[in-house]
RNA sequence: GCGGACGUGGCGAAAUGGUAGACGCAGCAGACUUAAAAUCUGCUAUCCGAAAUGGGUGUGCGGGUUCGAGUCCCGCCGUCCGCACCA
């Protein structure tokens, strides 16, 4: 006699244990089978498992499962992106030690997913916080830098003035710091640098091999490396500046050169700096430009200021044509040259700017609709069109006229052509603690060396304090003081540690091989790479993907490896969502749990207090923030395959999933269902043979279509064919072929709820688990149908649907579609000038 | 500001340019039950209509291409993601 239901909290952990004990899920670098590496992004361990990371994993697990059921050696590792800021925040809020802090998250979240059954490889479990994975970084950060990868360059960051502390742009709101309150500075610190640059080539012309990445992803990253050509030159200054005569400038657009009316230098430019020792007022302002964050959008926003040099310069290609020099806000030191000529008819930003100081607007490309004195009003003209107002140039297509000045300015000498890049190196210096300590050390007589490969790793030391802002590595009594490595005389350490986006940028190869001597065994790992199927937030299409992506070349052009792309194909799920809750303290805002918030007459409320709380906007769930929703007592309440079932069911997973409590209900009534279709088999055991074809011919639909739904990750798809399947089956009358669909069904829906999966496939007599189970065979000949509905439109509107034998000639369905009795009274009569025949689809009769 | 996406019933959604709303949630009505839960059956875009295998409207808004547009093109609006020190 079996339970009339099914009991996920001693099912859930039975399956569990079993497992875990008997290794399934261990990936075997040795096997034979076909591979598949199926990798969700690692967590950071925050606190708490949310409702987000469910979705990823779930998502992972199962095409993980359904890879192996194919027969596929799997590999599914878990770990731990464990260095970041919030353990700091955490330590100075509490007085906790960051590493304390986080190891207790990962136990608190390891214990978590083990409640969901996810079928990973924990025997490879990694967290980048330890000595045995941040050592190994070191060294591969040691390699590049032999490899001549790593530089040292002067670089603004965030400083707070009061805290005396770098802060993160997170950390900056509205412009102030966000402890301390006060206006927040840009200043200069020399940092380590990592020469993405070099690869920005390479980086680009990747992606078009990466067919298996979305096409988004692809795109977004295209942009952001930025590759445009055009011409760089040089303005003659009028007066020479001490001893410097020219400016050099780059530009995308040179076929508007005869619509210059500035040139524009950054507070940074070299002319800049060395006029404000002359000029009390540009220093100021040049000290103007340096408030404020160092975010491209804090820039770009911000209001386009200049200051006029009283220099001039003097057009190329008409020396009595001379153009004002000015210092502007919105121009950056770190793109192309740090000055610009500014052509305010066909660029916005120059548009303003022109208008704000009263410099002429003179344009250059026509539409042609309009005459050539054609007014420029608010809206800057940046679309095609012909070149007028130029001299030789006119008449020309701004292709043409691009090329023509570029040829022309090679040819006299005074330009060339130029590629830049929207790419800038990347800044790995982080002031803070908790990350990986950059292998360095400083001495006065050798410079910057790299720490001896057998003297890793450099551990962090424990004996920290957070009393005190600003980097603990720096206070520290004796961490930094060492000896120089090569000639012995005292030195420091760097105090700097790795941004975390380089922990990220190769854990998937540590989770291919991990040895205790090296990062990696190459070898090993070239059976694993590259990932198979990478899944993650879309949130994560730029940086740790493009950083992911160098940071693999980088180690292939330094023999370490070979292959370059780590992701063959990748996925970006959409985002768990939720509302945000808070109140206002001190003018800024307090987040509020959802599960700390009430719904009291109308009016959302904080529930130990009773006071109002702001609802914020629908966003994805994160902890800074709080609108994060817990799946531990959801999963006490409904077990893991209700959890996983609801994850996976509805929502399509590219898309953002507002979180909602309802649809939990409608997953636990079908797992259930699904427990008594299984225990419904042994009560027809002795069930006639009948036949029920149309239930033969939606079973091997549906294995195929499931297939088909779980390998392109629509799940919710996938979901929909099993329910129509589950609808057929309770509706068809017991017989042996309905109690065979039921039992195809166990591995059907294994990958998805595999708990009732293996306590089903064990009611029904296997001994062997359902997770080594293969996926059911398609017969093929009962795919497809023998009749299908067609669509009869008049005038394109449907007037009519008939059912007719399948590949039927057009003129029998014409002939058909023109007896239906309701078609002919949507005729009236009238004149049938056509008649459009789609086979086994639709017939529109056009009158 | 720049780059990328998304927008379809009360809700989550489905739909190689070819019957819009499959499937699920919620809801309503009924069956079973002493009762409830669970389960089962039916209905459920909207308007007109007593109802109809009656008709009109309908995929954010405005245009366009097509025999035919949720889908393709142009222009708007709104929301979300990223913008290099959040991870």
């Amino acid at each position: 006699m079996t339970d009339q239901r099914f009991n996920p909290l001693a099912a859930d952990k039975r399956w569990q244990k079993r497992w875990a004990d008997s290794g399934v899920f261990e990936a075997d670098d040795a096997s034979a089978k076909p591979r598949s590496f199926v990798l969700e992004m690692f967590p950071y361990p925050s606190g708490r498992i949310h409702m987000g990371h469910v979705r990823n994993y779930t998502m992972g697990d199962v095409l993980a499962r359904f890879r192996r059921m194919q027969g596929f050696e799997v590999l599914h590792p878990m770990g731990w992106d464990a260095f970041g800021m919030p353990a700091e925040n955490a330590a100075m809020a509490n007085k906790v030690h960051p590493g304390e802090w986080t190891r207790a998250n990962i136990a608190t979240m390891r214990d978590q997913l083990k409640t969901l059954g996810f079928a990973f490889d924990w025997s490879r479990e990694l967290a980048t916080c330890e000595p045995d994975y941040y050592g190994q970084e070191q060294a591969l950060f040691i390699d590049l830098f032999e490899g001549g990868l790593v530089y040292r360059k002067e670089s603004a960051v965030n400083w707070d003035p009061v805290d005396m502390t770098v802060l993160a742009n997170e950390q900056v709101i509205d412009g102030k710091g966000w402890r301390s309150g006060a206006p927040v500075e840009k200043r200069k610190l020399s940092q380590w640098f990592l020469k993405i640059t070099d690869f920005a080539e390479d980086l680009l012309s990747g992606l078009g091999d990466l067919d298996k990445w979305p096409d988004k992803v692809r795109l977004m990253q295209e942009n952001w490396i930025g590759k445009s050509q055009g011409l760089q030159f040089q303005f003659k200054l009028t007066e020479n500046q001490k001893d410097i005569e020219t400016v050099e400038v780059f530009s995308t657009r040179p076929d508007t050169i005869f619509g210059a009316s500035f040139v524009a230098l950054s507070a940074d430019h070299p002319l800049t700096q060395q006029l404000a020792k002359e000029n009390e007022t540009l220093a100021a302002f040049a000290k103007e430009c340096k408030a404020g964050g160092t975010t491209a959008a804090e820039l770009e926003t911000m209001e386009k200021k200049g200051f006029d040099t009283g220099l001039t310069v003097a057009h190329p290609l008409d020396p009595n044509w001379q153009l004002p020099v000015y210092v502007a806000n919105f121009v950056l030191m770190d793109y192309g040259t740090g000055a610009v000529f500014g052509v305010p008819a066909h660029d916005q930003r120059d548009l303003d700017f022109a208008r704000k100081y009263d410099l002429p607007v003179k344009r250059v490309i026509s539409d042609g609709e309009l005459s050539d004195a054609e007014f420029i009003g608010d809206e800057a003209y940046t679309g095609a069109g012909k070149v007028v107002n130029s001299m030789f140039l006119d008449g020309m297509t701004v292709e043409e006229a691009e090329k023509d000045i570029i040829n022309r300015a090679e040819s006299q000498g005074w330009g060339k052509a130029q590629t830049t890049w929207r790419l800038r190196d990347w800044g790995v210096s982080r002031q803070r603690y908790w990350g990986t300590p950059i292998p360095i050390i400083h001495c006065d007589s050798c410079g910057p060396i790299a720490v001896p490969k057998d003297q890793l790793p450099i551990i962090l030391p424990e004996d920290i304090d957070f009393e005190t802002p600003g980097n603990p590595l720096e206070r520290h009594a004796t961490w930094k003081h060492v000896d120089c490595p090569k000639c012995g005389k005292a030195a420091t350490r760097e105090t700097d540690t790795l941004d975390t986006f380089v922990d990220s940028s190769w854990y998937f190869l540590r989770f291919a091989s991990q040895p205790d001597d090296k990062p990696f065994d190459a070898d090993v790992v070239a059976k694993w790479l590259p990932v198979t199927q990478y899944i993650g937030g879309v949130e994560h299409a730029i940086l740790h993907l493009l950083y992911a992506r160098f940071w693999t070349r980088a180690l292939a052009s330094i023999g370490k490896l070979d292959f370059t792309e780590p992701f063959e194909s990748l996925f970006t799920q959409g985002m768990v969502t939720h509302e945000t809750y808070s109140k206002e303290v001190d003018g800024r805002p307090d987040w509020i749990f959802p599960h700390d918030v009430e719904r009291r007459d109308g009016k959302t409320v904080e529930i130990s207090s009773g006071d109002p709380v702001n609802v914020g906007p629908v966003i994805k769930m994160s902890k800074a923030k709080k609108n994060v929703v817990d799946p531990d007592p959801i999963i006490d309440q409904y077990g893991a395959d209700a959890v996983r079932f609801f994850m996976l069911s509805d929502s399509p997973p590219e898309r953002d999933l507002p979180w909602s409590e309802a649809g939990i209900e409608g997953s636990w009534r079908f797992v259930q269902r699904l427990w008594r279709l299984f225990a419904s088999i042994a009560e027809n055991a002795d069930a006639p043979a009948q036949e029920d074809k149309a239930l033969n011919r939606k079973l091997h639909q549906t294995i195929a279509g499931v297939a088909q739904d779980i390998e392109a990750l629509s799940f919710n798809k996938a979901v929909a064919k099993i329910f129509e399947l589950v609808n057929l089956i309770e509706k068809s009358k017991a017989s042996q072929d309905r109690n065979a669909a039921i039992k195809t069904l166990a591995p059907l829906v294994a990958p998805m709820v595999p708990h009732v999966a293996e306590e089903a496939w064990a009611l029904l007599g296997e001994s062997e688990m359902i997770a080594n189970a293969t996926w059911p065979a398609v017969d093929a000949s009962l795919l497809v149908e023998d009749e299908v509905t067609i669509a009869i439109q008049v005038r394109g509107k449907l007037r009519d649907t008939l059912i007719v034998a399948k590949g039927i000639d057009k003129a029998a369905m014409e002939e058909l579609a023109l007896t239906s009795e309701k078609v002919q009274r949507a005729i009236d009569g009238a004149d049938i000038k056509k008649v459009i025949v789609v086979p086994d689809r639709l017939v529109n009769i056009v009158i």
